[in-house]
DNA sequence: TTAACATATGAACAGACGTTCAGATGTTGT
DNA sequence: ACAACATCTGAACGTCTGTTCATATGTTAA
């Protein structure tokens, strides 16, 4: 905790970066995107069915959750499959969704 | 994870809070509050002077952060002194950090 | 080559959000 | 009571962002 908030100070805009990395987690729809992915990789079809989001929303989001590198895909003929980029991902779900839980939330 | 996501899925609006608790992460402004609380308790104007931030604009935050049980308060006389409301908020914020570093972004 | 499907992209709009300003509320000391 | 300080609040403004629509790009099959 000690040495972490050092390194923080460290770079100037590490908490921009930090606050960027979570602006990608604070949206519903790329949310349920993500957690669409948690137990297997989809086209963007799928995802857009599994979740209930346009297929435009989603290939839109799938764009931010890339540039974010949340997200990995691979073209499969006419098909993009999207999966998870690593396991941080469900990681940081899970710690935030435990959190509001031990809080009482659900 | 299995069990969470079952969970997950009990809930309808279940994605929404947590979206919602991660949009609270998702600014440089409220983040550096959270931050210039990691060690001691301050009261407005402190925080202010610490992160940069107007007064009014850290009290509307501290409103927000409040709202998100992520930082609780106390009056002592003229001031408010606000503290982090437990260890998961200085937790989320470090498990985003050990994230971000682990793929090398800093 | 065409047609049909899958995905990606750009423009445009509406709503949300961060920020500032002015003023209100609360507290202490005189 | 008053003045001075600390904090809070509401309105207003500009900007960012999610969403939709139309269209473009890419891929497969005929």
């Amino acid at each position: 905790m000690k040495s972490i908030k050092h390194r923080i100070i460290k770079e100037e805009d590490t908490l921009n970066k930090i606050a960027e990395f979570f602006k990608v987690f604070g949206d519903r729809g790329r949310l349920s995107i993500l957690y669409s992915l948690f137990d297997e990789p989809l086209c963007v079809n799928s995802i857009s069915e599994k979740t209930g989001l346009s297929p435009s929303l989603v290939s839109h989001q799938l764009r931010i959750l890339r540039q974010s590198h949340l997200v990995k895909y691979e073209r499969q003929g006419k098909h993009s499959i999207y999966e998870l980029d690593d396991e941080h991902v469900a990681d940081m779900i899970e710690t935030a969704f435990g959190h509001l839980k031990h809080r009482g939330e659900f």
